[in-house]
DNA sequence: TTGTAGGCGTTATCAT
DNA sequence: ATGATAACGCCTACAA
């Protein structure tokens, strides 16, 4: 079933049909008439990837992730995906596994598909990869990588705002002794994170005590492994920042464990504010990051790309904000 | 860059370069290197969806799920793409939203696409789209429907197994008046689920109490509306089964703010055992069904159908398994 | 072992 | 307003 068949049964020739279905010219009604319901009778189905061939846009866009069962994630693809689809888009994710040799694999498949674009919305890509996008002129738009180029795009999240929102509110609650865990620091965005804590802190007036700074791995067990840690300390925080939500849960298992309550014995601030956040016990305070935003943005980016004399990239800012729930109180003296 | 460019480079003619990297009839080893070093020097990427077109397969599977950001998915999702990706698969994964319409789209594109075969991991689907992609030869999995045919093939959750080995559990702790919060009676799965739970209570000998049984929405407020309901009986439930993780953690968030104590007050019991269970206060006793083993079944399923020259659909089980943690104890009487 | 050439299903450029 | 037809990039008989 293709469109010559399509055609014969019309009595037309192909290329009306083509018109017709693409809607690239003017027909007259009785011909789109007879083309339709020959289309209808036929069950005809276009083949969009022969339509690429011809046409040289694959309508077919990359979403690189680093791993999708991490709750960041699936909002962020949904939402990206919807705006795709909208626009006659199809998307195919790749999981990286945070594995340079897996991302180098799905980058060349998402290559030999012929993308109209990629968005890498993992926090470190190999610059041979990156190039081998550029060279063939795929548009590329990254999460928080400063590189706005030709073809490039990028997209921040303002980690700052929000942390220091939270930094405030600690304050405010009259805490002094304020412990930090932060992500794995091989990571960008981890880093971004801990500097922008310890930079509030000093603007503050407070002095950094390095032992209330610990690292996490962005997972419960890390979050766990690290609380415990900061428990051990002679002089404990009174007030915990994790850097992001799984960390602050499994923070909330260790104080539990110690038999301390949240937030009379101790306050504890999360970041990203996955769903789990409200339901957490005491319902978490944290950071929120629009991951459906930040969806949004990512096609937005690739589709002005797309359509772009230019070329030229552009960045768009995420906003953060505190959102206080029950993790975080006044500081008993 | 295309072949004809390799093959001119290569002095060879496009045929050669086209068996060389499909591995399709011995090349002498002359021949080969040359190819392979004008590959190298032009940076050659074959386009796959040229390929496709003359070749009739896609080396495209498409994913179905109802909503990616469902804590069931996810890592369905990454183990269904793992192994595809693996055999040299490319998968385009379309969230349904629960809406017919929008299903409707999504599987037309994935015609279009000329897919060589669709995973249908959510609930339920129209009859005419299974059609649409029965007559053009597509084959399909699906989860929990019952009719494997030409071109289909199923994958059984083996819920009965799971919800026995729940109420026996409650049983022996001493639990008689047992409430259920079953899904939504709509879909499939959640009646499944609900018929077991009242199938194994009958054959023990406990006399069913319409009032004990109601229904939530698989998610976490549709949980803690029944909780809540079922707190206002005059006699309340000594241990509930939830028939998912979300609405147990509903249930949860319920119990606390009623004051109530788990396991000492009341038992609870989830479902799916997602990743959150093992971290909520207290962790959950839940069932486990294995997404990760879901996802490859799929896989598999897809794969064989496409490689098959009978094409008959066949069944594949899921066992799924009670995990005992912390929010089921001995009744005190 | 390698080359030639027709075909896969569309689009798009010229014509008419 | 519509038709012919050459691409698009690759695969695969069929030949040699």
């Amino acid at each position: 079933m293709n469109i010559k068949e399509v055609a014969e049964h019309a009595n037309v020739s192909t290329a009306t049909v083509s018109r017709l279905i693409n809607n690239t010219s003017y027909i007259s009604p009785e011909t789109a008439k007879k083309v339709w319901s020959a289309i209808e009778e036929l069950g005809y189905y276009p083949n969009i990837n022969a339509r690429g061939l011809a046409s040289g846009r694959s309508l077919l866009l990359g979403l690189i992730v680093s791993d999708i069962v991490n709750p960041f994630f699936p909002e962020l693809v949904k939402s990206f995906e919807e705006c795709a689809v909208e626009q006659g888009y199809e998307i195919i994710t790749a999981n990286t596994n945070y594995d340079s040799a897996r991302t180098a694999l799905r980058v060349r498949r998402l290559i030999e598909r012929r993308v109209d674009g990629v968005a890498v919305m993992t926090s470190e890509m190999d610059q041979t990869l990156i190039d081998e996008l550029s060279t063939r002129g795929i548009p590329i738009v990254f999460l928080d990588t400063g590189a706005v180029q030709e073809n490039i795009s990028n997209i921040r999240i303002d980690y700052e705002q929000g942390i220091s929102e939270a930094v405030n509110h600690l304050l405010e609650l009259g805490h002094r002794r304020i412990g930090f865990i932060s992500g794995p620091l091989g990571l960008k965005s981890a880093r971004i994170r801990r500097s922008a804590f310890l930079k509030f802190l000093r603007q503050q007036g407070i002095i950094e005590e390095k032992e209330l700074v610990t690292m996490g791995n962005y997972k419960i067990n890390g979050g766990k492994d690290a609380m415990n840690r900061l428990l051990k300390l002679k002089e404990r925080p009174t007030a915990v920042l994790a850097s992001n939500d799984l960390t602050a849960i499994g923070a909330l298992q260790a104080l539990r464990i110690h038999g301390l309550h949240v937030p009379e014995d101790i306050s504890l601030i999360g970041f990203d504010n996955i769903v789990l956040t409200e339901s957490t016990d005491p319902p978490l305070t944290t950071v929120n990051v629009s991951r459906v935003k930040v969806g949004e943005f990512a096609f937005e980016s690739l589709f002005e790309l797309i359509n772009s004399e230019t070329k030229i990239g552009t960045e768009r800012q995420v906003e953060t904000k505190l959102i206080v729930r029950d993790s975080t109180a006044q500081l008993i003296v």
